[in-house]
DNA sequence: ATACTATTGGGAATGATTATCAATAAGAAA
DNA sequence: TTTCTTATTGATAATCATTCCCAATAGTAT
């Protein structure tokens, strides 16, 4: 067995790092709401940064999984990131329906309640999903 | 102005049942499980049920608008329907990430929760969204 | 029965996301 | 620095759920 052969073997959890990943994760950086994929391809058009939309899809994908940024599911479906502030805890949003405004707010009853609600119910793995949707002050007055 | 002319005018409201839509709640009846809008449609083929593709969807949606039956999202961004068992008040989910087994819970501390925290700040016209997902007592054993 | 029009259905169209796969370019080794 | 391996990219095709289109069908009031 070559030494070739041995780092084939040995299995690689190499990540290199890229423009356009570094790209991406500037974009998400500038801005406070939920944007689709589609949107941060867009965005990153208008500033003259060539970055596929495949590419854009995957790399955000990616960061949700590590948790590196948040990801939600618009009411039409769509999945929609925005960098996470605070990279500690589980948390939640509340989310303008008219301009996207978001705000990350934190539940202890609620993890609580969903903890108890699975516990009598015999679930374990349980994961929950509590998301927040109306209209913020600046949109109602309009 | 005639009569005809009068008939136009006035809204009419007319909502006519058809063999489609008994055949689309029935089967939602017979099933405890939420369901997607291409399940149902396979599930009335298999009864020699003939409903078209188009019709399922749009009907299912329309029961959904009228709460008639439940609707949530699955994580993969498919929207799954259900007959709602009880049709008094606003409720949640334990639903099974295997077997699709969902247990209608309510929870008086997340609606005065959300509440809250939309009130303190200042969001109007709220609406939320909790489902908890977890792996029921049969499917663990396995 | 007749007229009016809500509802249906099949197939085309849409739109977000994923798969393909050759070309490119990090990072390691020499 | 140069070579080599292979992770990553990107243009495009493919998927897949859902919606649109529109002529044909069938409730319902008169």
């Amino acid at each position: 067995m070559s030494l070739k052969d041995v780092g084939k073997d040995s299995k690689q959890i190499v990540e290199r790092s890229t423009r356009q990943q570094s790209s991406i994760l500037e974009a998400l950086y500038g801005i406070d709401e939920f944007k689709s994929a589609q949107e941060i391809h867009a965005l990153l058009a208008k500033k003259k940064l060539k970055v596929g939309l495949a590419t854009v899809y995957r790399t955000l994908q990616k960061m949700a999984e590590k948790e590196d940024i948040d990801a939600i599911k618009s009411t039409e479906g769509e999945t929609l990131y925005r960098h996470c502030g605070q990279n500690d805890g589980h948390h939640h949003h509340l989310i303008c329906n008219k301009c996207g405004l978001t705000i990350t707010v934190e539940g202890p009853a609620i993890e609580n309640w969903t903890e108890k609600v699975a516990k009598e119910n015999g679930f374990s793995e349980v994961s929950h999903k509590v998301d927040i949707f109306g209209v913020c002050k600046g949109c109602r007055r309009k």
